[in-house]
DNA sequence: AATACTACTGCAAACTGTTTGCATTAAAGT
DNA sequence: ACTTTAATGCAAACAGTTTGCAGTAGTATT
């Protein structure tokens, strides 16, 4: 029943519930941790060093969403992307993506917070969040020529 | 080669282009002019009275959609929806989604056009649009117990 | 350090929304 | 009425995601 002091807060937080720190959940953060913008889990799969079922990486991150350790985003083709959390200065941002090179820009502020509380009040919802992300084309794919291409090899 | 004088904007639309006016197009046009909210492809099928196959459904709203003739919605939940246009003085808009009962309230502006052309200039890019959606408890469903429940039948 | 408990994992199968190939049907122009 | 070919229905394929289950491995206890 006596609860050691901690390694660190990811200890902390999952053994609050009786949920355990292994091996692929310290290994998926990692791989989290050293790329900057939302990756898919099919691409976390791919860049973990040691191999771990594609079937517990969609557990996880299931779990580390809802212990706030990940962000997750819709970048509205049907694939759920996620972000380490607390990489900005604010967990809940948005994102520039090209629409043909899938190039991402981080959106650090939010803007419509004060929008977002005139409308919940307006309509009388509670609890009200958003989900917005914009798209576009990025400088190198506007000359008419260019081609379909991804700029990081990672593909986050 | 002579164009006969076209009965309305959907046979001169469709047939630039040599598309057809089909009666399930009709229908399905005639099925979203009836309902307020955006539908899914399987709402759309289920609501047709003359049967229709989903696979031409898809194609359909594919088509219509790169007519103008519907929106496409994403509330993030991985189905795609589809509003006719026409219905808002703007055909870009936004919602606020009750995320226990579904219930949709129709946001008629978009507050963020120049915001979106700041970013877009910020960061270079051309042609940006985005995708913004509000997500929240509707005032029926914010005592602690209710149930999920749809408020429409037709769940549209 | 050994033991017991049970959350977690890997694997395969199921499931959902969506797309596609192909033979048949039916719009549209003649 | 006849021809052309886009559109349909059906089934199969597909991608992302979820789930059941037997075996594995964190965690607390002895």
């Amino acid at each position: 029943m006596k609860k050691k002091p901690s390694a660190d807060e990811l200890t902390d937080r999952l053994r609050d519930g009786e949920r355990r720190v292994t091996g692929q959940r310290r290994a998926i953060l990692g791989v989290l941790s050293r790329h900057p913008h939302p990756m898919t889990n099919k691409q976390i799969h791919a860049a973990l060093t040691d191999a771990c079922d594609l079937a517990t990486i969609y557990r996880s991150m299931k779990l580390l969403e809802e212990k706030g350790f990940v962000e997750r985003f819709d970048f509205g083709d049907g694939v759920a992307r996620f972000e380490l959390a607390g990489h900005h200065s604010n967990d809940h941002h948005h994102h520039l993506i090209c629409r043909n090179c899938d190039d991402v820009v981080e959106i650090e502020e939010c803007f419509i917070a004060e929008l977002q509380q005139k409308l919940a009040q307006q309509h009388g919802y509670a609890e009200v969040t958003h989900k917005l992300e914009f798209f576009g084309l990025c400088p190198d794919c506007q000359s008419p020529g260019v081609n379909r291409r991804k700029k990081r090899s990672c593909g986050c």
